[in-house]
DNA sequence: GTGAAAGCGCTAACAG
DNA sequence: CTGTTAGCGCTTTCAC
């Protein structure tokens, strides 16, 4: 059994007790440390000396409630179980947290699920934030809508219709356009797309790219072998089972977890890649890394996508402008799979 | 451009309000609200009413601020690259997340590297969190060190040979120790183990287990078929081909990577598992689970992990007494990876 | 250039 | 049972 007292610590020092040991005011003391309004520069100079010798560390709970900012953002995760395996919304994190401590800002998150925002609304009510990050779009999107509603300062990690809101993504239609078009221009005829739940705005723009690239080589777009919504194996099984039927040259996956599916029942069924059919997948991730043969895929810095939406997220907050939609760059990395 | 102002929206109702709308004072309002101290029930049921009609919402900054809490806790995540594509932080971080949302309490996450804790320290400094949970234990642990001697709050996901920590965890040797033993049982003589990093706390603990097992079977062990600290790939492979000059039945695995890139050895050398050897991982993942054959391995509710961590921790908080160490169970999901 | 005083929204003695 | 008063630690007018 234990019991902690967090009292049993010194009390922290404050800008009164520093004022007093220096005979100066709070109020000299805070201009000295915010840097704001008329000081000498040797008053300054003692305040910081002596901040430094002491170790003084302001208390922004106090600041906070003075200014009516927490200095925290919140990070929306979703809480679907299924969702926990993808190291995405994790990357994601590490970006937003490196971008927030940059800018002294710190990192809370919450968890919504596609209806129900309970947590997030609690978060928003009991005041904890200054603005809100969030991590996927849905086309209906709760969290969005209900952001933008109340006015709080927001980001979007993902694509949304609504030109309101700031959106921080990579140019999925545009890569997987890139990326189909390289296969179909390998030589491939019957090319077939393995989608997601066309709910996440990201698989609808994934498809756009898809049939973008054959508008502009000019070909037939495969719609015998275009399957959306595959949100479990077993219609993925079916999917795979469908286009080998149907005769195909190269599947190509919406996303990592689709793709390793595919790739399993491929194996399974002693088909081999790329000889017999090519596969590459429109997200990348180290689950097809260690995959033999390696996989063509599209690859986006993902924490690159959270340092992004912190900073625009943060520039918002503080009343700087902020562009409406800016892209994060994303390369296709050409594998054994597609060759 | 943009430029939200989150002013624009009515400023929200306070206690003040309330006291001058109803004609009672501050204190009392407080009262109806946190229950403490003695107040009429016509009264409190008056507040009540008004409060759920006018949707007020206490703000917690000032709560906190007047009593020196924050209502908050602090989650560390390792920053460690690599590490991002472990699912098992994030599974913690969800269940911390619902403890904390239960409890009323908020997550704030921040992130430290094996030799850098700064911005925990500066989590700490700014005041922002009432206690912190540590997701991963390290032999020799900066961050415990750290907050041990500051004295807040905390506990630790994992075990420490330092009593004075709290500790959650599963009981790693025991269930490395069970799934050994297993192996052993079923006819093995030559059982390898390919175990991690020796530093996280984690992996001693499974080697434990590992050397445990052969010592209650009175069995010789094995030692020219153990293998520690293979943090990387290519000494994997190494690993791998060691143990099969060396002639080995089974290979066990300290946790999901190392067996992941164990079974692609495997397959590219075209030895079948379970015919030729067997395998097993002392640590389950999705990696593995899309794995054909199915691969034996020891399973750990992680998000239980992290509810029981973060009651813990709000419990020590709080002031209630909590134990030392808790437990949460694993279990020994036998697959045809050693059949 | 510096300080006094009020206030952010809430809690916590202490009275009555 | 309820109100008064004084803070929590910092910012921010407004004087001097």
């Amino acid at each position: 059994m234990k019991h902690y007292n967090k009292q049993s610590s010194p009390r922290n020092i404050t800008i009164g007790d520093i004022a007093k040991d220096l005979g100066l005011s709070k109020t000299t003391i805070s201009r000295a440390i915010s840097g704001k309004g008329r000081i000498g520069a040797e008053t300054k100079q003692r305040v910081q000396e002596y901040i430094l010798e002491h170790n003084y560390r302001p208390n922004l709970v106090a600041k906070g409630l003075a200014q009516s900012k927490t200095y925290n953002i919140g990070v929306v995760l979703p809480a679907d179980a299924n969702l926990t395996e993808i190291p995405f919304f994790q990357s994601c994190l590490m970006g937003i947290c490196e971008a927030a401590a940059s800018m002294d800002y710190d990192v809370l998150i919450t968890t919504v699920t596609d209806d129900d925002i309970s947590l997030l609304k609690r978060l928003i009510d009991n005041q904890k934030v200054d603005g809100v990050v969030l991590t996927r779009s849905l086309v209906h999107d709760l969290p969005a809508e209900y952001l933008k509603e109340i006015g709080i300062p927001f980001v979007l990690i993902g694509t949304s219709e609504d030109e309101d809101i700031v959106q921080i993504d990579s140019d999925h239609e545009a890569g997987c356009c890139e990326l189909t078009t390289f296969v179909l221009k390998t030589g491939c005829e019957r090319v077939a797309l393995l989608a997601g739940n066309q709910n996440h705005m990201v698989n609808r723009s994934r498809y756009q790219g898809y049939k973008k690239a054959f508008l502009e080589t000019d070909k037939e777009i495969n719609n015998d072998l275009v399957f959306l919504n595959l949100n479990n194996n077993i219609l993925i099984q079916k999917a795979v089972n469908y286009v080998l039927e149907r005769g195909v040259d190269c599947i190509l996956c919406s996303d990592d977890f689709i793709c390793s599916k595919v790739i399993t029942h491929l194996e399974d069924k002693k088909i081999a890649i790329p000889d017999k059919v090519k596969v590459a997948s429109y997200y990348n991730s180290n689950h097809l890394e260690n995959h033999n043969p390696p996989i063509t895929a599209l690859n986006i810095s993902i924490k690159e996508l959270g340092i992004t939406a912190g900073k625009h997220l943060i520039k918002i907050i503080t009343g700087e402008p902020a562009s409406h939609k800016s892209l994060v760059n994303y390369e296709i990395v050409l594998k054994k799979s597609t060759s």
